[in-house]
DNA sequence: GCTTGACTTAGACAAAGTCCATTGTAGGAT
DNA sequence: ATCCTACAATGGACTTTGTCTAAGTCAAGC
């Protein structure tokens, strides 16, 4: 975490409380937070801060390719500090846990070019749904 | 698509006015309106017809399963009528277009035991995302 | 310890969608 | 053909998520 904190240094990040306190809100693995739960973790260690200053750290934080946005539903979009570990995303239906998955594969060369449209296809986003145990047992 | 009036109603669906515009305005292949556009045309040619009374009509559609939702930007959700066809879609980043693809495999497949934490997984929906020859063209 | 421009703030604003009380009507019953 | 009634539509208020702006604040270099 101080890694990051001092890679966005070295990229002439200047740093306040604001955005150390955001960074390290977002600290961990399987770590999915809206912009408003990073927003209430934050006010914990720093009342006074924002929410434009929240929604700015993210956006920053995302263009510089340190966090990722994810949207498993159509609700707030997820930031995603697990960036430089390529990965997708298994959902709850019943609950919306979110985990970190890494299917075998490349699902980008399972596209035939006959599919493709004369796109220029560069990404491709995996999103896995089901029910968590938890979930599966109530049901 | 008259089919699709017909299998509502056989299963006690009532057919209004309103309704079957809504599913008129759905007809086709490459579809994805979102709801504020299917509204719009609705309303050219049923001016009446309330913004609230599409989304409720939107959302049964999905829950009968004849239309998906598709979140493919952060955005509004958009409507896909070709629900009986699975398929995926591919999304241009420059102009937002979307088709329909059919990628070889299965990726449900692809996705290990030790990477399913005890889930049940049901469902996987995958975006690529690229650009479109205009919008290559022009970059 | 100044200065300065980047950063933060609060609150207004916007887009997408939901909710609810009221009014209207499709389709079966008579 | 007309009537009834449960289901559907309406419009407007409300919520959630996110963006924008003008004014104030402060990190970092000198």
């Amino acid at each position: 975490m101080s890694d990051l904190l001092e890679r966005l240094r070295g990229r002439g990040w200047r740093m306040t409380a604001q955005r150390r306190v955001v960074a390290e809100v977002l600290d961990g693995d399987h770590v999915h937070l809206t912009a408003d739960e990073v927003h209430a973790r934050a006010v914990e260690r720093l009342p006074e801060i924002s929410r434009a200053t929240v929604y700015n750290t993210l956006g920053e934080l995302v263009s510089l390719g340190e966090v990722l946005e994810v949207s498993t539903d159509r609700r707030a979009k997820r930031y995603d500090p697990n960036a430089h570990r390529p990965h997708h995303h298994l959902v709850c239906a019943g609950c919306g846990a979110i985990r970190d998955v890494h299917p075998i594969g490349n699902p980008l060369a399972d596209l035939p070019a006959a599919e493709r449209f004369g796109f220029t296809v560069s990404d491709v986003e995996v999103t896995y749904r089901g029910l968590c145990p938890e979930c599966a047992a109530a049901a």
